[in-house]
DNA sequence: AATGAAACTGTCGGGTT
DNA sequence: AACCCGACAGTTTCATT
């Protein structure tokens, strides 16, 4: 499993624009199109690139609202139906099993505090087994990305 | 700022195969393909679709580690140098300004236990201001998306 | 929003270092 | 093994209806 420099620098370009031509990412790169489009392949099959996405922006979509909400079950059984639960939900678009006081960590985006409430009641609390919840409200977003931190990676 | 189903349609295509041809996505929307690219244009300038991107495997890459670092800045007077920090560092992918008993909410993907500490220690502590910081490790993701809820719009 | 023409892009095979 | 080149099919784009 080795990364040289190019393989980061084309993982790095295809973060920033994901719909670039071959023949754009081969002149970034100094190759040919058929030896950057090789690359790609290469890094997909790799599975170091699982796909592409459009970026929306929330906020002009309406939704205004986002919170993270700590989850505490009170047994372990539960599990499985509060996992089922978070995939079902398209406004749920995080579940981490964390440390901490709690056991689950969301990220959560919704319309406004009426569907909060709606997804904390309805859809979290009604599960059986979800003992807690704790909510931290969004007031801002200082920064907020996906592309992983690329320059680190020759350290490992 | 009206969205009808095909916009939605079509976001939610995109946000699935960022790369897909025009020609393609006229096909699932039922458009030929100039009026399927038009309706893409038309939701980039609009500001719905802000870029393309890569999707990537943190594990795949060796960032095995992610956590969320709530902090505590002492006065308001030291959020600049604290903002500057945040957006300076590649392994903070997300600052938030939140409710409750903290001021921000990271979250944070590094190689390991080490390049964590050196984050904690060197990138937040050494702040001017950064009165307590509260660090979350996450044992396991369980879902990770930065897909919108696309169905819950028309509520809106 | 659909059609048709021109320019461009992705992709494949063959050859090179 | 990785890359370049040339060629063809598919795609984007523009003008027109």
């Amino acid at each position: 499993m080795e990364l040289n420099d190019l393989d980061i620098k084309t993982l790095s370009l295809l973060c920033q624009r994901g719909r670039m031509t071959w023949a754009e990412l081969a002149g970034q790169l100094g190759l040919s199109a058929p030896a950057a489009a090789d690359r790609v392949k290469r890094l997909e099959e790799r599975g170091l690139i699982t796909g592409y996405s459009a970026l929306l922006d929330a906020e002009a979509l309406g939704l205004n609202l986002t919170a993270f909400i700590a989850v505490t079950l009170d047994h372990p059984r539960h599990r499985a139906g509060f996992l089922a639960q978070v995939n079902a939900s398209a406004e749920i678009l995080e579940c981490h099993h964390v440390t901490g006081d709690d056991d689950y960590l969301l990220k959560v985006r919704c319309c406004h505090t009426r569907a909060l409430e709606a997804l904390i009641t309805d859809q979290l609390k009604d599960i059986e087994g979800v003992a807690k919840t704790r909510t931290l409200i969004v007031l801002s977003t200082v920064k907020e990305t996906q592309v992983p931190p690329l320059d680190h990676l020759s350290e490992s």
